[in-house]
DNA sequence: CGGATTGTTCTTCC
DNA sequence: CGGAAGAACAATCC
């Protein structure tokens, strides 16, 4: 389950992996990963990669000739990059790191590219929910408009995002989830940022009040930078690009600590359903 | 073996 | 018509 902060982590990786380089030769062994694109494998290869930006959750991969071409990378929940240097490959399947064998392509690779310099990136995937998609600008454009802004910019506006609140009704929890309305949080991060600020998630958005909002966009933006200094959260499957797990899963406060005392006033974290998703917080310190 | 797992989009409803 | 709630997607774990 990717949030901003793996996200995040990715797209570093793969900046550092295969910035510069061109795309010699891609396999596709599930159609449905980058949308049945008949032309996808035509359009890439012969592209250099310029770069990877990133806005929410979603990946965009840039290339040098002003070509009107952007590759769209969305992991969804199980999606996994991993980028493996041309001279460690020999043979069938290796080594993408010492803890946490993989063979590569295994049976959720998805795609696999090849560069000129033979490294290579393979997308795995198990539940299929991730997508590879090629946007022009104006579609990339569009996609833009999707997203919220992210709580970790310094241009966050936090007197629209207390107005924004009090014009919906609606559980916090839910409103936070919402990437049109702020983007980059996902099941975990809105748990503990909530957590943070003492607000429960039920707590309809009408009834927060603006030194809330204040605060709570002040530790959303704590907690992701916080996770993306320590390079993410594994709960499930999260992996970086070089298959490594993320170590802020010893930072979480609340999220999985269900019947497990707070940290902060000893109460037992609670579990519940809210917005369709399993969510933790402490009755005794969150109002 | 049923239920839980979740990010986003689509559909339905008020 | 817009916001909100719910379904759908998909595969695996327990």
């Amino acid at each position: 389950m990717p949030e901003l902060p793996e996200v995040e982590t990715v797209r570093l990786q793969l900046q550092r992996g295969i910035k510069g380089k061109t795309i010699k030769q891609i396999e596709v062994y599930h159609q449905k990963s980058i949308e049945a694109n008949r032309t996808f494998k035509k359009k890439l290869i012969g592209q250099k990669v310029a770069g990877v930006d990133r806005i929410g959750k979603l990946m965009i991969v840039r290339f040098v000739d002003e070509a009107d071409l952007f590759l769209l990378i969305h992991l969804k929940m199980t999606g996994q990059l991993f980028v493996v240097k041309g001279k460690s490959l020999s043979g069938g399947g290796h080594l993408v790191n010492e803890n946490d064998v993989k063979e590569l392509p295994g049976r959720h690779t998805r795609v696999a590219f090849t560069f000129s310099d033979d490294t290579k990136l393979f997308f795995n995937d198990m539940r299929l929910f991730g997508y590879l998609r090629l946007v022009n600008r104006v579609g990339l454009e569009q996609t833009k408009t999707r997203f919220g802004p992210e709580p970790i910019v310094d241009s966050f506006d936090q007197e629209c995002f207390y107005k924004s609140l009090n014009r919906r009704r609606t559980s916090i929890k839910a409103a936070l989830l919402d990437q049109t309305f702020v983007a980059g949080l996902g099941n975990i991060y809105v748990d503990e940022a909530l957590w943070r600020t003492r607000i429960k998630p039920e707590r309809l958005t009408n009834k927060i009040s603006r030194k809330e909002a204040g605060a709570l966009v002040a530790n959303a933006r704590a907690v992701l930078l916080e996770s993306i200094a320590i390079g993410g959260t594994t709960f499930q499957h999260f992996v970086d690009a070089e298959g490594k797990k993320g170590n802020f899963t010893d930072y979480l406060k609340v999220f999985g600590k269900q019947s497990q005392p707070c940290p902060r006033c000893g109460q037992l974290i609670k579990k519940i359903r809210l917005a369709a998703r399993g969510t933790h917080f402490c009755p005794g310190c969150q109002k």
